[in-house]
DNA sequence: CTACGGCTTCAAGTTGACTTGAAGTCAAGA
DNA sequence: TCTTGACTTCAAGTCAACTTGAAGCCGTAG
């Protein structure tokens, strides 16, 4: 079983070396065994930074991250975990979707409607549409 | 031409006042007049305050907002402006939808597909299925 | 006169996910 | 032996958009 160093782990799954103190640091990952001081790892350390990895791009936060990790009854399999933590995920993007749209629709608004001359007129125009609340 | 204090142009735009008066240090309202050291407003700051939150709302930042003020020749209409940043602002909007679009595609990929029982199995099939990169 | 409310400035804190910098340890190579 | 390079820890810095806190000024009501 190969022993990893934390640049050699870095390097594999592209990240900086800080950032993989601070995983340790902040409970992402356990605490590395140590050969006069350094970390050593072992593969399976690739494989959890992979589901962190995973779970970024799908939006998680860190301490999601960690509550999949170490959140739930140890007998828990991950399938389980990943669904349990999804759901609520799930809305939240849904709800960014939707926001995001209508700022788009905003900005399609702005685009095509505005014709005001100055900054003092446009927000008279604000005002009336739309109430100040 | 009523004098406002900075509290209640707060109130009648749903800000607080520490709010007010960061816009201005960071040079989006100019320096308010001042009545013994307190400062005063005309109404038309309000229709300033009311371009701003609409441009909160279409996604722009507070450095954008500053640039639509005053990042353009002074003749150059308001409506001019919000097209040109709006344009940009489109842009990184779509890239934003779409990004959150590929987390939920993974999110549900996870909720439907994944049937791991341990975080190592889970890591070496992400590992397996896309590459390191 | 004094208390009070509302205002002032300036510095520091907040959140999340790290990065950067300083100072020090350690093993190996010239 | 000395240097080099990779590593260590700990503290502080980064970004955005504010908020919070401390200390102090100003005008008025009692």
């Amino acid at each position: 079983m190969p022993q990893l160093s934390i640049s050699e782990v870095a390097r594999q799954v592209g990240l900086r070396t800080s950032a993989i103190r601070y995983y340790e640091e902040i409970g992402i990952l356990a605490p590395a065994r140590r050969v006069s001081g350094q970390r050593r790892y072992d593969d399976t350390v690739l494989y959890r930074l992979a589901v962190v990895r995973r779970a970024q791009e799908a939006g998680f936060t860190l301490d999601e991250i960690r509550q999949l990790f170490f959140g739930f009854v140890p007998s828990t399999p991950i399938s389980q975990r990943w669904k349990k933590i999804a759901e609520r995920k799930m809305v939240e993007l849904d709800a960014r979707i939707e926001q995001i749209q209508s700022m788009r629709t905003l900005l399609k608004k702005l685009q095509s409607c505005c014709e005001c001359e100055t900054v003092e007129r446009c927000g008279a125009g604000i005002l009336r549409s739309r109430g100040v609340s």
